[in-house]
DNA sequence: TACTGATCGTCAGTATACTGATTGTTAGTG
DNA sequence: CACTAACAATCAGTATACTGACGATCAGTA
């Protein structure tokens, strides 16, 4: 048989994969742009974030709740510990776990960062009618939280309602 | 002044960057699993599919037609290339220029992956009811294609209606 | 023809992401 | 207590992505 392979045109304009790749590119380089004097890439801000929202909380449970890799997290807070806006402390109660919290330089760079990176969230979204943007933002949830558990970073249960 | 540095608890779920980084997690997720016997990455995919709709494109206007960066083509051609999949000639006309097309197992390897590959894009959706998936799908172009040339790989014009 | 500017491909460096393996530690069980 | 399960963190290897720089080449022009 040997498929005859007539290996048919295929727009990829019509896959969705194909547009959440490319939006992907577009809101790490909308967030590069506004936050730019800060030097934070959109997953560092977040897990700043994450830290500043559960102090004192430990690599694993973190990228849960940001929707991580384990095996990426070590990386990302190695860059935030080596400029020091991260402490990664040994937990007293179980020697396998490092335990998480900002510093004060930390805490000043997230506060000085939050502008700029609401800015860009709405930059993101701007070329939709406000309607839209609504709109998009459920679908956005519905389809990332039923389809939480298809990638290796589940997006699982927070520590505190974050 | 200081700031007071308060760094108010402030929730990632309300980020539209945070959903999209997630959203395409999970979309590489569901194309890696859906497509696994075939060993091809999204990338790959798309790659593969933009040369066959245009045989003998170099690759600057491949990068630009399926929105890559143009110093990231080169080894995702590189890896295509290595397994036979695709054939890079240097132009008769232009000795800067590198023609790309694909050699019979690369027509073969893209025949055989395109069902997999659409049952992936159709998971993706899934969640969201049926006229829900049409409304996101246009949004999407919208926020793409408005905000296009905000990436280093703006899709520009294509080829030829790709 | 010699020069200038643009273009194509590439590379080095950095940052996410994932797979799969490993080390060290903890907790539960016989 | 010894043994085993599970767990936290890390690491090696691979693949996108981006920045900025480079060499080779081409096209237009003085």
């Amino acid at each position: 048989m040997k498929a005859k392979a007539s290996t048919s045109t295929l727009d990829l304009e019509t896959l969705p994969g194909h547009y959440i790749r490319r939006l992907q590119q577009i809101a790490v380089s909308v967030f590069l742009q506004e936050t730019e004097p800060h030097g934070l890439t959109p997953v560092q801000y977040s897990a700043l974030q994450g830290i500043a929202n559960s102090p004192g909380i430990d690599q694993r449970t973190l990228a849960r709740t940001i929707g991580f890799d384990t095996s990426t997290i070590a990386s990302v807070i190695d860059r935030l510990e080596s400029r020091v806006l991260v402490l990664r402390n040994a937990s007293p109660t179980d020697k396998r776990v490092r335990l998480l919290t900002l510093t004060d330089e930390g805490r000043e760079v997230l506060v000085a960062v939050v502008p700029s990176m609401l800015r860009a969230q709405v930059r993101m979204l701007e070329p939709l009618p406000k309607a839209d943007r609504k709109e998009f933002m459920r679908m956005l949830r519905v389809l990332v939280s039923t389809n939480n558990d298809r990638s290796r970073a589940p997006g699982g249960a927070p520590a505190q309602g974050l």
